[in-house]
DNA sequence: CCTTAACTGGACCATCGGTCAACTTACGGC
DNA sequence: GCCGTAAGTTGACCGATGGTCCAGTTAAGG
């Protein structure tokens, strides 16, 4: 179990963390810097996450679980129950948006990721896109196709388009790939 | 011009660069072992190259020099000449063969590069890309459908291929994804 | 041969991610 | 309510890194 107080200060370091990657440059998010805006102590920060790799996949996960249980127990589209080939672009949509609104975050997980394909985040998605691919369009190689997808959210581009205010017009290209592929 | 000396160096340096992300982890190569194994000083390795970046960005530049050549003056359908749906396959074949040789050199590159998007080689291979999306095929937003296509080619993804020894098997995947999108 | 601009080297610096041992504290069992 | 202890906390400390700087060296044109 973990202690109260414990429990408390792993909110603090996420909740800094993430306030610093919305106000400051990727680059001057320091694990001390971390450590002084939760207010707690930079050995506190490791001893909870780890590395800084720990504490960026702990945010992302955090920003992500909302829509791991839609996939997984919500209604159709995203949830099962829905044909594939919408089951996937609802997962398109929900996955564009969400990287969007969290862009800073990926990103900072992106530069700290040792193997980003083998993280818990990655595998999920990587094995939901290649099932319903399979199941929808079995001549395809789905899994490496589910990887050439993915491949489209690095975090690079995203941040390019939501400087020049053009998320949709990226969402509406990807989701426009995905169909011609199904197809 | 530059000197016969500083010339000598500069290909030193390239070289060492070359063999150490060859035979070393990328964690392990720093600027310090470069200069070491080219047998200069730290400081002439930043006079050169400017920085990690630099270093990474000009080691990059000298390995796709042909393919670049081969593109604006070459022969059909890699150079000018063949429709231009044969050349996008072509050139996709031929960047995929080059990341592949040289993935440890892209991964570096991707590693330093404080945004990739805007570096001369990508600005490049976007600009073909997407011109050829645009006259292939009108209907399409060439310009961000480049980028989606040209995301596919990320280190991490060729790592993991060539570690499974299906880099044929990667290329195949981006050929009928590349193709399917201009039917 | 001489002048000078270009080049070289490596000591030096700030900063970073990460460790650790001494100290403090929450909390379940009595 | 108290107390023993496992869990948590802290910041000084460490080695390594990317990058700077300037005193000394050298190539090359006139």
């Amino acid at each position: 179990m973990e202690r109260a107080d414990a429990a408390r200060n792993r909110r603090a370091i996420l909740r800094a963390t993430e306030e610093l990657l919305a106000s400051h440059d990727l680059a001057e998010v320091s694990m001390d810097r971390v450590a002084a805006a939760a207010g707690v102590g930079k050995g506190t920060v490791f001893h909870r996450f780890g590395n800084r790799e720990g504490l960026m996949r702990a945010l992302v996960e955090s920003r992500v679980e909302s829509l791991s249980t839609a996939i997984s127990t919500g209604p159709p589209p995203l949830g099962p129950g829905a044909p594939p080939a919408s089951r996937l672009a609802a997962f398109f949509d929900a996955v564009v948006e969400l990287a969007t609104r969290n862009v800073k975050v990926m990103a900072a997980f992106e530069q700290a990721a040792t193997d980003r394909l083998n993280s818990p985040v990655y595998l999920a998605w990587h094995a939901h896109v290649s099932g319903l691919i399979a199941s929808a369009s079995p001549a395809l190689d789905a899994d490496l196709t589910a990887h050439l997808l993915l491949g489209s959210l690095h975090s690079d581009l995203m941040l390019r388009s939501l400087k020049t205010g053009e998320t949709e017009r990226l969402a509406a290209a990807l989701r426009s790939l995905v169909s011609t592929l199904l197809r």
